[in-house]
DNA sequence: GCCAACGTTGGC
DNA sequence: GCCAACGTTGGC
């Protein structure tokens, strides 16, 4: 095997995929309906739409060693700590939600690093947004775990963001405790009622609404449940 | 290692 | 554009 070359794991992500575009938030209502805009441009109010604004997120890698054509995709949260800046680029999200949302990502914006596809998953810590999206440039290389043949550098279809080290939690917040508070505000009502983690499982980079976000920093101080 | 959930591909 | 087959994610 190709003795690595690299630095760089891949941290997480996702599948591959087509569409060259596609911006996450396309939901855009038609809302009010046929005021007629008298000349030309009849699109549906496309910026009407509420973008909805999301300031949090929680970014997926697997903490433990695990070998794809050779190359060890094992990135976790100290793998980060140890790098010159404790910043790196999160390379290698092949979704286009997961994509859509790195797009969203503004800088100084926080994000949890979770632990995925290990032993124990869960929050392990927090980082900062640094730099927002620009051109992922393991796409275009062959040698990547992540090449995708079918895009172009005159059209680039995948994007990364900058992320900074910014500390670790307290305590390790396992994805067991944080599904049983689901639970129970699914029930009862709560802030993790609707929490992207259990809802949309599968997505490598997620949004996180504020109370969300605090909820979860809030059970650094408490016992596990 | 199993497998459920779900995104992607491609035939038609 | 439907949808079955297939591939991936990621918990357990």
């Amino acid at each position: 095997m190709p003795p690595m070359k690299r630095v760089r794991v891949s941290k997480k992500a996702a599948n591959s995929g087509k569409d060259d575009d596609g911006d996450a938030v396309s939901s855009a209502k038609v809302t009010a309906g046929g005021k007629r805009k008298a000349k030309g441009a009849t699109k549906e109010s496309s910026e009407s739409a509420d973008p909805p604004q999301y300031s949090r997120w929680l970014m997926k890698s697997e903490p433990e060693s695990r070998f794809e054509n050779g190359i060890d995709m094992k990135f976790g949260i100290e793998d980060l700590k140890a790098l010159p800046d404790q910043t790196d680029c999160w390379d290698g999200v092949r979704n286009y939600q997961a994509r859509n949302f790195m797009r969203m990502m503004k800088e100084g914006q926080l994000a949890f690093f979770y632990h995925s596809n290990c032993k124990e998953p869960g929050v392990a810590g927090v980082m900062k947004i640094v730099k927002e999206a620009y051109v992922d440039h393991t796409q275009f290389d062959k040698k990547d775990v992540h090449f995708d043949p079918s895009s172009k550098p005159d059209n680039p279809k995948w994007s990364m963001v900058d992320v900074q080290y910014q500390r670790m939690l307290k305590r390790f917040i396992p994805l067991s405790e944080l599904k049983k508070y689901h639970l129970q505000h699914r029930s009862k009502g709560g802030p993790l009622k609707d929490m992207a983690l259990f809802t949309r499982a599968r997505l490598s980079v997620q949004p996180l609404t504020d109370e969300e976000f605090d909820f979860v920093l809030s059970l650094e101080d408490k016992e596990p449940l």
